[in-house]
DNA sequence: CCCCAGGGTGAAAACGCTTTCTGAAAGCGC
DNA sequence: GCGCTTTCAGAAAGCGTTTTCACCCTGGGG
């Protein structure tokens, strides 16, 4: 394939009979330029279809327009939110987006803030729940730790050990603290909780939330009432049909995202126990898709573009000196019809 | 960007006490360097916490490993599906990716393919449907020519008028046809449709399919009928309440994307019409979370995840001399219980 | 008439890397 | 010991911009 070589200044300025810094100079805006050599280079440009090379102006210039984002599944509902608000805010201010999936793999986080630190993005968002393991967070942090020492700006959103970095915080723990006392207000005594992994602190808060909070109210969960599965739909489908299959004696289950909630809904049904009839279900995050189920699931909703768009101002900012800026987002709990009254219960 | 001294390679290099080309040739394994001297940078690199400037590298190779990805609103269900199997692919391919939400504004589009062709992106993956507008797609078109022109790969999911690119194109016609005379046989012969933006090609191939079989079979869907909507959630709510308010006479209705279909859904149910009881609906897409619907809901799949691979794979293959590559893909009918079976019918 | 301010322009030095070209040293057969 | 090929390392020329610095004007005030 004959690849004629893209234009360049060089190109343009020749063509238009003018250096090298004035057709940058026009192009730019940077300075007052003549109007008759103003329209020369515009023209050349224009006629050459010349295209600025990005990355020769990040050189020369040292600096970027590019943020970088992390998550752990653009696919996820809960993060495709998030996503879109990312991308709103990134619109507004002009900013690129240089966008990693790691598919939950935390060593492909790694890989991926250290491919963004070369890439000199100016800042680095981390999107979702960080990890409990310390030595798993070791490498992480030191490689955030190095790109802030250049004036690197990270955000995270969710709870990440150790990283001292600004963060949009979802009350995870007390938006489940505050669903474990509408469920109990509901009459309900006996739960059972659907866990995600136990490496997520996103999971430790929320689960933690919810049995703290029942705690106080002097009730316990049993500990095979509490299932662990992965943080997905089908995760928690296996989870709800794992608790089925042990005897479901719970009036009320509990998972820790909508997304497993939604597969634990389907578990139920496949069984022909009734939601909210034989059971109630709650869920966590309040993403789109659930207020369509059938039932319409009840859950903490969190305002989940709005976390995006936030995340991203937040790494707009310059650096804090003292300790990191920390917002904090209540989750509130919307009762929908997937929870009903326990006749039984107060 | 990065303020703050960045260590460069020269650092590395002056450290170690060797020579530019000896660092830049021990960092990328590029040609044999002394055990010794290996070392020696090894370490300078990691004391230094090096970490190469990834424009530099571009500018210097003439070359990126960088795809751009354009969609039209990653919170969609629709390309989230898609998006994370481009990411997978990419992680694959070892590849970065950059991605643009238009948010549906086609001056978006050509915004983020300019900006893209300035980044020097190995390719561009355009997903989703293309726009009927001659006029609109011109800017497009030329911004992707010249991009060509240079050497630029594209690849698109979906017709896009006028672009020759390599293309996913799932047989949406044909598709929605095959879920027309399914819909036939279940004794449908009054149907509505809630179509999407006129202007996209999608909701051309996708109405014109289906009222397409349904004319074959001598069945022809009266204007009213047929409703126009934006392609979200709430736009299917908005149309299924226009139409229950012109008096819903159908016994079946076809919303062109699944989210409408959800949103459609809802408001059937907000008007107590039972589905499939009073009426059918059928979707499009086979989005993740509409099994999860009550009912379930009838609509043809398309394999999202694949798509968004096999996009990449394509733009990841040489351009083909002739004329571009195209992989059709059939979705298939999938009945659930939103349709049922007409009494009245044949 | 001279000097100086200042707007407009160009030459050239970065920016941080890759890669070609060149040269030095080392290994080999005679 | 002599020429030969290999291997390994450095000097330097790009890659395509931006930006500093210097220069040349033109005009206006003294």
């Amino acid at each position: 394939m004959v690849q004629r070589a893209q234009s360049t200044l060089g190109d343009v300025a020749k063509a238009a009979g003018v250096s090298l810094a004035t057709a940058s100079r026009v192009l730019n805006g940077t300075a007052s330029v003549g109007p008759a050599l103003r329209d020369r280079v515009v023209q050349a440009a224009e006629r050459l279809a010349y295209s600025p090379n990005a990355h020769a102006q990040a050189l020369a210039r040292s600096s970027s327009r590019t943020v970088g984002v992390i998550c752990h599944d653009v696919g996820d509902p809960y993060f495709a939110g998030i996503a879109r608000g990312v991308m709103r805010a990134a619109n507004r201010h002009d900013l690129q987006v240089v966008l990693g999936s790691t598919f939950r793999d935390p060593d492909r986080e790694v890989a991926y803030t250290s491919m963004m630190r070369g890439h000199r993005v100016c800042a680095m968002l981390l999107i979702g729940s960080g990890f409990e393991d310390r030595a798993r967070q070791a490498g992480l942090r030191q490689e955030l730790d190095r790109y802030r020492a250049n004036g690197g700006r990270v955000a995270v959103i969710s709870r990440h050990r150790g990283l001292r970095a600004d963060a949009v915080l979802p009350e995870n723990r007390e938006g489940a603290a505050d669903l474990a006392r509408a469920l109990l207000g509901l009459g309900h005594r006996r739960f059972a909780v659907l866990s995600g992994p136990p490496l997520l602190t996103t999971v430790v808060d929320r689960v933690g939330g919810f049995l703290g909070a029942l705690a106080d109210a002097g009730v316990a969960v049993e500990r095979e009432d509490i299932i662990e599965a992965p943080f997905t739909r089908d995760g928690g489908y296996e989870a709800a049909h794992q608790l089925i299959d042990r005897g479901l004696r719970a009036t009320c289950v509990f998972a820790s995202t909508d997304v497993m909630a939604a597969g634990a809904l389907a578990a139920l049904r496949d069984h022909g126990i009734g939601v909210p009839g034989d059971v109630s279900l709650a869920g966590f995050d309040d993403i789109p898709t659930i207020r369509d189920l059938t039932p319409p699931l009840t859950t903490v909703a969190l305002p989940l573009e709005d976390l995006g768009e936030r995340v991203l101002e937040l790494a707009m900012l310059p650096e804090r000196a003292g300790r990191a800026r920390i917002e904090r987002v209540r989750g509130h709990v919307v009762l929908r019809e997937s929870t009903a009254h326990h006749p039984g219960g107060s």
